[in-house]
DNA sequence: CTATACTTTCAGAAGTTACTGAAAGAAAGA
DNA sequence: TCTTTCTTTCAGTAACTTCTGAAAGTATAG
């Protein structure tokens, strides 16, 4: 029979309950905020808790420190980790698996960024595109010269102008993480 | 016993079938991407519609065309209202009301942007300060020295440096029309 | 092989958001 | 005034998302 039985939670998660309150605080509000990134409430709080700690933490510390369950931490983490916010990291001689955030949230942006622009903005310039060559195809046709076609076009070149623009600049905060985006934000702050 | 009925939708949107095809296209994938701008698919359907169109529609005209009840037209066009990326027009000699949209996309943008910033940008910001106050308290009594707080502190002072930064880009793309856009666009562009 | 320690999966429950359609409201004209 | 035309509201419902917890799965140690 075994001997003394680990502990189910990191000593680390035990804060002192003054830090704890601060952390909640920021926690909470992050949690708020994940869906402006696209992320659920509970994924953008466990990304949170494990950023604001700084340390690694197990999946019974994100369980007991956020009250949800065994499943829902299993699902969130792997998520993160498949977003690349988050890294599993490996205690030798333990045997389970601990889980930290990267430190750098410029990288954390820019991971996020690079995802959104491919999963949703790239999409809408393609189908503007083709909308265009479409049109384009009917206009030396029988609808040449409607009215109605003409104010379509306009609007979908209107389209295409901000969306390549907005893609553009996309592309360039996507692959540099913190130096390069500063070099960026302060040329662009200098700018103006 | 009334004179001639009125038909409930305009003539303008009796569009042609190969025009009509071409703007679904984009009218489905304005809806999908809408959720990026924090609006719902509807919505985003609506103000596509209107978009596209390039001229006043009635709520007759958005439900048939896009098979929505009365309700949620009424809904979703006031909430569009609401945002200002849509306005009424009305037409003289005419009872009904007629919606258009913004013809500019950057002054769209503009407006969208200024509105999520300050929803949910500025209260995050807010709260991480906040919470470095808190903190600060804390190490001066009895948690000075402390190892996680001092992580913490680190951590919420990357954040805060991210946001204020993400903040002050973004403020400078609100309340700039197209040409002050383009111009900060193309300073951003020729720098990198 | 069996026991233990841990992780993942997944069906169903709970919670949330979006939509409908009928009824009430408002404005204009007769 | 009453009728007509159009808009808004809102209770109920449908569709979707997220969460739970028990069961199955996996890896390691004895």
């Amino acid at each position: 029979m075994t001997a003394l039985a680990l502990p189910a939670t990191t000593p680390l998660t035990q804060v002192h309950p003054q830090l704890r309150l601060v952390q909640d605080d920021f926690i909470r509000k992050w949690g708020e905020m994940g869906q402006i990134w696209g992320i659920n409430r509970t994924m953008a709080e466990i990304h949170a808790l494990l950023y604001i700690s700084g340390t690694p933490l197990c999946m019974d510390d994100v369980m007991e420190r956020l009250h949800i369950s065994r499943g829902n931490s299993s699902m969130s983490l792997r998520s993160l980790c498949e977003w690349g916010i988050i890294r599993r990291s490996h205690r030798r001689g333990e045997r389970r698996e601990y889980f930290e955030s990267l430190s750098d949230v410029w990288e954390m942006f820019s991971i996020i960024a690079a995802e959104r622009k491919r999963r949703e903005m790239d999409p809408v310039l393609e189908t503007i595109k083709n909308c265009i060559k479409q049109l384009d195809k009917e206009t030396i046709g029988k609808l040449a010269g409607d009215e109605a076609v003409k104010r379509t076009r306009e609007r979908l070149d209107g389209m295409e102008e901000f969306m390549s623009v907005t893609n553009k600049v996309f592309q360039q905060f996507v692959g540099n993480a913190k130096s390069g985006l500063n070099k960026v934000v302060k040329v662009l702050l200098k700018a103006l």
